[in-house]
DNA sequence: ATAAAAACATACTAGTTGGTATTTTTTATA
DNA sequence: TATAAAAAATACCAACTAGTATGTTTTTAT
């Protein structure tokens, strides 16, 4: 039972490492030799508990990734109070927020969708994960800001989760080829722009 | 004379090459072997026309991406005619109508600024520049529609310039992880309601 | 026609990659 | 404390990579 334990603890020591170097560099820059290393192990342990690095790619995906944006993007939303609030909470103060590290990197998922090449199903079909979740609780918010009428009632919901999202990615891609902050600021005008006309 | 049309020639066939499979799998997943390969060539003429594989990387960039990007983003901006009825028919119609080709493999410029690490300063500035000239001819266009009372006064037309690209980079990329349209159709309805709101 | 230069091909190197085979070390338990 | 299993290390391999060195063919200028 106590080698169980080891063993998960050696495998999360794994992905965390896995994570940060792939959001830096790409998984594909990046060799398992290079994850090992700053594991402080070799490749013998790595293909010990792995069959090989795609099961890896998918478990960084499934456990770091998908948490990132649903602590950050989809659990927010559930909170109580203004839906319109929550939105600009969570699109809005989170992006400005963002430690320059993670300006300069993008959004992980963001890096993993346009990285990938559209064979890699399994990788494909995760993300998408990730992104139906984040899409789904947004729609679900937004369908309680109409019934609370802060919301107009005669868009859809769908749509906005969608235009939401989209700018999002787009916009954590593009920063990345800026050395400044002022393409974040226009977007983050833009933004408050968008919700504000999504009010009745 | 003639020697350098077929040396400009044979570099015109490297990087149609080139842009097509970095577009399909990405410019780390692409050898030069691979690149010179589908241009029937070998190594030793690719190192004849080029210092390295950065140099054919800008040269797709710039050559391929940015015309790209160009003729079918930027050029209808200065068409005549209603403001508004030109950003419908660029963002809405024009996605509408990509190639299933286009819509897996998403937006090159996209895939190329989110596989690229934030170390390879030379990628991005070349792609910071095709960012920016989109930006530039999107906010004229935009103040146009002000001056011809089409678009409301009070918004910031760099802000609207900047969601625009944000949300069209971001949807061209969540749209490869999908595999129907239907995510592609919602963001449309997103723009449209966008779109709309900018009326006066 | 011929020499030089450009275009391209062949053969190679040194380093990296994902993955395997095998051995050593650690750990749990009887 | 002996032993079996798990964890990790070592050593390796075949394929691939960017890039080089050197040769051959083609083109151009004289």
């Amino acid at each position: 039972m106590q080698q169980e334990l080891k063993s998960q603890l050696t495998k999360q020591q794994i992905v965390q490492e896995a994570f940060t170097l792939f959001y830096e560099n790409g998984i594909k820059s990046t060799s398992i030799a290079d994850v090992m290393k700053a594991a402080k192990l070799t490749k013998g342990a790595f293909y010990h508990h792995y069959k090989n690095k795609q099961e890896l790619g998918l478990e960084v995906i499934e456990h770091k990734v998908r948490k990132r944006v649903y602590d950050g993007m989809i659990l927010p939303l559930s909170d109580a109070g203004n839906p319109m609030e929550i939105l600009e909470q969570t699109f809005l103060s989170r992006i400005k927020s963002f430690p320059f590290y993670d300006k300069q990197n993008g959004c992980p998922m963001n890096n993993f969708i346009n990285e990938i090449g559209n064979y890699e199903t399994a990788y494909q079909s995760a993300l998408k994960h990730i992104v139906e979740t984040w899409k789904a609780a947004l729609i679900t918010l937004i369908n309680r800001g109409k019934n609370e009428k802060c919301i107009k009632q005669n868009i859809s919901s769908e749509a906005v989760a969608v235009y939401l999202i989209s700018a999002f990615e787009g916009i954590r891609g593009i920063r990345k080829v800026y050395n400044d902050d002022a393409i974040l600021n226009q977007y983050i005008t833009g933004l408050q722009i968008y919700l504000d006309q999504l009010k009745p």
